[in-house]
DNA sequence: CTCATTTGACCCCT
DNA sequence: AGGGGTCAAATGAG
């Protein structure tokens, strides 16, 4: 997302906020003498109201899009592709939710399916499904880089998670799966941004914390650890550090000086996005 | 050997 | 006809 429109500023600092309340849960939590519980309930409930917060402006944002880009169309167009059973998405449907982000992490685990060179876009777009997808689980993602943002990912989902209504299916383990460091990454913070296949590796276990870890994986290394995709022809070269410091990032550095992986892991971006 | 990823081909829609 | 989304065989890593 394009940073300077006010929708772009707004998810910047609702995401600042996050992270700030989350740190502040932190120190609540490791503060001594102990804080009271209603302290860092009430530090979560900052948390959640940013998160709703992005969530509102999110869907705003990707509805004006769509409204500029097809006016008149408030209905899918029910048509053949409706009747036929078949996976198939209906060309052009809408995403459940979309989101800007930094990162693809999102707490699921996600297995590429396909990969397709976008007309007008320089970068390839990404196409997930649950991992969980022989279970039936319906929930499928689509990933691209920012035009305006390469550092920022675009991510629509479509259909909801059926596995994660039970436990011990592979979407709630990842979920329930202790978190690792986890960032919530507006791109735009420079944190180290990575190329796909670092991301995706990462995603959901781990993200790389610096530039210099980002830059230091290998980018051959296709572990299938990582249940989402691993190096591309296209990706697995690329290992992009965003340098371009953005009012957030001054703001971020010139005001903050937390530490970094504290606030990282007292975000679990899958529960934000719930 | 198993399983996730890659990637070209195919299908369907505009 | 062209483009986007999905499939599935091939490939490679553990």
């Amino acid at each position: 997302m394009a940073l300077g429109t006010p929708t772009a500023v707004v998810l910047e600092l609702m995401t600042m906020g996050q992270q700030s309340a989350a740190h502040l849960g932190e120190l609540l939590r490791a503060a001594s003498p102990p804080v009271q519980a209603e302290h860092q309930a009430l530090a979560a409930e900052i948390i959640r109201c940013c998160d709703r917060v992005i969530a509102a402006v999110t869907a705003v944002a990707a509805d004006k899009k769509r409204k500029a880009m097809d006016p008149g169309a408030t209905s899918r167009r029910p048509g053949p592709a409706a009747a036929m059973p078949s996976k198939r998405r209906v060309r052009g449907a809408e995403a459940h939710r979309e989101v800007h982000a930094g990162t693809t992490a999102d707490g699921f685990a996600w297995r590429k399916y396909g990969q397709k060179d976008i007309n007008g876009s320089n970068h390839p777009r990404l196409y997930y499904r649950c991992s969980s997808s022989g279970e039936g689980c319906a929930a499928t993602r689509r990933v691209q880089r920012s035009q305006e943002d390469p550092a920022a990912f675009i991510i629509a989902y479509y259909g909801e998670h059926t596995c994660g209504a039970g436990l011990g299916d592979a979407c709630q383990q990842q979920r329930a799966a202790p978190a690792p460091p986890t960032v919530v990454d507006t791109g735009s913070i420079a944190r180290g941004i990575v190329g796909a296949d670092d991301w995706n590796r990462n995603s959901p276990l781990l993200l790389p914390l610096s530039a210099e870890h980002s830059a230091h994986a290998a980018p051959g290394d296709t572990s299938r650890r990582w249940l989402s995709p691993s190096s591309s022809s296209s990706y697995s070269s690329e290992v992009e550090v965003e340098l371009g410091a953005s009012p957030v990032e001054e703001f971020l550095d010139g005001n903050f000086d937390w530490e970094w992986e504290t606030v990282v892991n007292s975000l679990r971006f899958g529960d934000l996005l719930q």
